[in-house]
DNA sequence: AAAGAACGTGCAAGATCATGCATGACCTGT
DNA sequence: ACAGGTCATGCATGATCTTGCACGTTCTTT
């Protein structure tokens, strides 16, 4: 359909937004949408890229590259696997539900991974969860706050545990260090298993996350009782073995490559 | 239909109307449609665009951009008057201290001129202003939380004055909406000035960072009186009036370009 | 290595803009 | 009532912007 009247700036907006969106425009693609020729959505990329709205590429444009600091630097370049693992955890949400994300890589990629225009209320203890919604004005956003663990990326302590009792959310993603089959979930420290046990108890329904295969791991403090969760989210390739194990110990569901 | 008789503020208001109905508005069809010529259109285009109720485009308007949104902070180069400028705002910070950073693309370049291996303890309610920090292991990280206002990236409310009350910084850097010579700081909405009051009254020294020089804004929610602040960190250039007007109202350090 | 697609640049036409000036309506103080 | 000032508006003018087309260059693919 042909749109003969539009602002130039109301363009470069529509080809930001499908950017985000989508990931990735093609040039030719946008010309014939707005109906205008390749050469002007040419400038509209350079426009763009100049302002550090967009990253140029041949045929097309891309997301704007990465700020150097460390924390958003693995938007862009996140393995396939790691991705689609993600929106089969995104997948999870319900349209404006309460959700509760925690710390860490795996994390970051289910929250990239949610539809950014459904409605969604988001609770985190982690400043780089935190920020990356701040792109979302569909989204709200509760921040739980405390003292940071620079170490974890998320606040911890008395006043995060005093934040979050005003919160009941209907699914929480909780990174943990492991599982044990006798402990079950288990973090790092006292202070991370008492959130993540505050959080267990009041979500409505709980989805781990772990980095890797580790499901008899040392990590002394046991969080809460696996049996608690209803999913379990695996960024790495997990045996068999581990899959049956955890299925013994109640969880409803397991996102990973099986091998 | 033809409007022989219109006032000037009940064209301005429809106009506005028109922009948040429909996302944008062309000059030309705003001519036909009120009957007036292009010219009459563009001056009113271009007074709605100087009190910030819209965003002047070339053939028309859009909506008022998201006030200072600090995530949009994409720009990766920073203009070197900005990056000095913040150098100097930095050097209020004592090594050891308790600094409070409010949102704002202001306060981002100063928090990225802080040294980074000064041990400092960083507070801020502003998630941008907090991922940043997580690439300081040399800092301690104060989260507040709260609701976060998602177009000002800063959590405000009840929530955060309550994590507040626990928090008493040596320095506050506080992002203002403007001046107001009688009200003194102003904010664009009552929660977001009872938070900047609040933070006002508990740190020891306060510095207030404006993006514009706005001494006479109509920014209507005082925030706390002008001579409460010590420092005022003018992004842009300021006149010599601007700075003998803050002068008289107490204000002990400006951080700006005069000319 | 060659073909084709994509790219940047220069250029011209048309639209849009800022500015200065003139006109008429309205207000104000004598 | 009258004179002077203020204000919104419309028109003219020259500057600026956007857009599409042409041409030569660069990149990707086969």
């Amino acid at each position: 359909m042909p749109d003969p009247d539009m602002l130039h700036e109301e363009r470069l907006g529509l080809i930001e937004a499908k950017l985000r969106n989508e990931g990735r425009v093609f040039a030719a693609h946008l010309a014939s949408e707005f109906d205008v020729s390749v050469d002007t959505i040419r400038r509209d990329l350079r426009e763009l890229a100049a302002d550090g709205r967009c990253q140029r590429v041949y045929g097309g444009a891309l997301p704007p590259a990465p700020r150097t600091g460390t924390h958003q630097q693995r938007r862009v370049q996140m393995p396939d696997r790691k991705r689609l693992l993600a929106q089969a955890a995104a997948r999870l949400v319900e349209p404006g539900s309460v959700v509760f994300i925690d710390a860490g890589t795996t994390n970051l990629a289910i929250v990239a991974a949610l539809p950014p225009d459904t409605p969604i209320t988001l609770v985190t203890n982690a400043p780089a969860i935190a920020a990356f919604a701040l792109d979302r004005p569909a989204w709200r956003l509760i921040q739980i706050g405390g003292v940071v663990d620079i170490a974890l990326g998320a606040a911890l302590g008395a006043a995060a545990l005093r934040d979050l009792a005003a919160i009941s959310p209907d699914l929480a993603f909780i990174g943990i260090c492991g599982f044990d089959v006798s402990a079950g979930a288990t973090a790092h420290s006292l202070e991370e298993a008492e959130f993540k046990r505050q959080i267990a108890l009041r979500a409505r329904e709980v989805a781990v996350a772990l980095t890797d295969d580790k499901l008899l791991t040392q990590a002394p403090f046991p969080a809460f009782a696996a049996s608690a969760c209803a999913y379990a989210i695996f960024e790495a390739t997990v045996s068999s073995a581990t899959i049956a194990a955890i299925g013994e110990l109640g969880v409803k569901t397991i996102i990973a490559d099986a091998h």
